[in-house]
DNA sequence: CGGGCGGTTGAGAAGATTCAAAGATGGTGG
DNA sequence: CCACCATCTTTGAATCTTCTCAACCGCCCG
């Protein structure tokens, strides 16, 4: 029933690898032990510096506090996980806290990057696609998990159309989209006949129009404001 | 107030990286251009063989199909963006689907992860750690977006249950666990209030009990039938 | 002993889902 | 060119889930 409680090498395999790993860490990447007690604020959302974190021993929680005075909590890291590593053009938008006592290997991220990243183009590409691609499944959470259904339509819309526009393909307040209701409904986790009421308030709100086909803004500023859009976690 | 559209720049220096990437990827992994069709699945949820993709022109999805018939979108890929970077080790839980015309650069996960990741220890390391952190966002974002609360906190704790155990810290089964409601709550994407309700229900049900500093599954079958919790997504 | 925090309970309101059905829309074959 | 079909969209009504507000309990710690 419980396959890794039936041989001993599991258990005891993990605290070996860990070191290793946290050594190489501290010989190629400059990062240090750091010890933090219970309930602390270890990296704050919007902070400056970017850090990366292997964590030795203890519980953290990797959270998103919202404007509004929600909070998503987008990852519970344990022994053996890692942290924010993402380069400092990917942004901070999730704040990192301790739950109990937590012992960790630290650095700055910068020098992880380059420590993974420096061999070739292929990785370095890689990289930062996956670091925004982790950006943008923790906003969706908190898309899912904290805001009600306008809300939440009209801030993936907005982040949708700031993709389109970063790669050139369409304006961000007015932009080509082929999704049906019901993909976009399945996306936010919505039933297809909820959005399509939601859609309509938006519309009879003045925000946008969502038809097959077409997004349209018709009061961009009052969209970000309305879905309390920063759409600085896609940098990067 | 659409910064992207000041400058031509950017809009003529995607297609121009986006063309050196794929490049790369033929170059150094063995990747072919291929086309698909719209709505096409292009990657069954479950199946064998580990691909990769760099997605050059057209709209896809990524999307997570659940037993009972309900589906959660995970990633909606554009133009730029890469699907798939997981070893072999990490599970297909993932379908990816094209939803128009879509041009891609596609290969075999496993050149890619070797060409990305065979240098040193640490890309390794990580690669495994960041894939592995990607299998437990696209779950996370299945349970707020698809199941009920019961569902979603009993699906949680066993995948919970399954981390510890895998690192050798506790019984899946049967774990310390320093999280209180309210924090749990948070994870979840529930009020604190209403998941107590929840964990009550659970309870009476006989499936597991959460009290603060312990989880103790009472029937463990029970429990993962009723989350219809399949674990192979924490593996790699 | 008192305060604070976490947990528990109740009642009413808001949000989202289900089931059912009808109106648009676009594409296909006759 | 039109009729028809499938799919997408829209609407209504009843129901269920989850949230909010308010209060109380219990325990640990100072």
């Amino acid at each position: 029933v419980h396959p890794a409680s039936d041989s001993g090498l599991s258990i005891n395999r993990h605290p070996y690898e860990l070191r290793k790993a946290g050594e190489a860490l501290i010989a190629l990447c400059g990062f240090t032990p750091k010890y933090y007690p219970p309930e602390t604020v270890i990296l704050r959302q919007g902070e400056g510096e970017a850090r990366t974190f292997l964590i030795e021993s203890g519980w953290g929680m990797v959270h998103r506090d919202l404007s509004n005075g929600a909070r998503q909590i987008v990852e519970l890291p344990i022994s053996g996980d890692v942290v924010g590593h993402f380069t400092n053009r990917a942004l901070r938008h999730e704040s990192f806290s301790s739950v109990t006592d937590l012992r960790v290997w630290e650095g700055s991220a910068h020098a992880f990057s380059v420590a993974l990243a420096d061999t070739n183009f292929v990785g370095d590409f890689i990289y930062s696609s996956v670091a925004r691609q982790r950006s943008l499944l923790g906003e969706r959470l908190a898309d899912i998990g904290q805001r009600g259904a306008a809300v939440r339509a009209t801030h993936f819309l907005l982040e949708l159309g700031l993709r389109l526009e970063r790669i050139g393909a369409a304006r961000s307040d007015n932009y080509y989209c082929p999704l049906t209701q019901s993909v976009l409904a399945d996306t936010l986790g919505l039933t297809a006949i909820h959005l399509n009421r939601t859609l309509r308030e938006t519309r009879e709100a003045g925000l946008f129009q969502f038809r097959r086909g077409h997004v349209e803004f018709l009061d961009y500023e009052a969209a970000v404001s309305f879905a309390q859009f920063d759409g600085s976690y896609l940098q990067g």
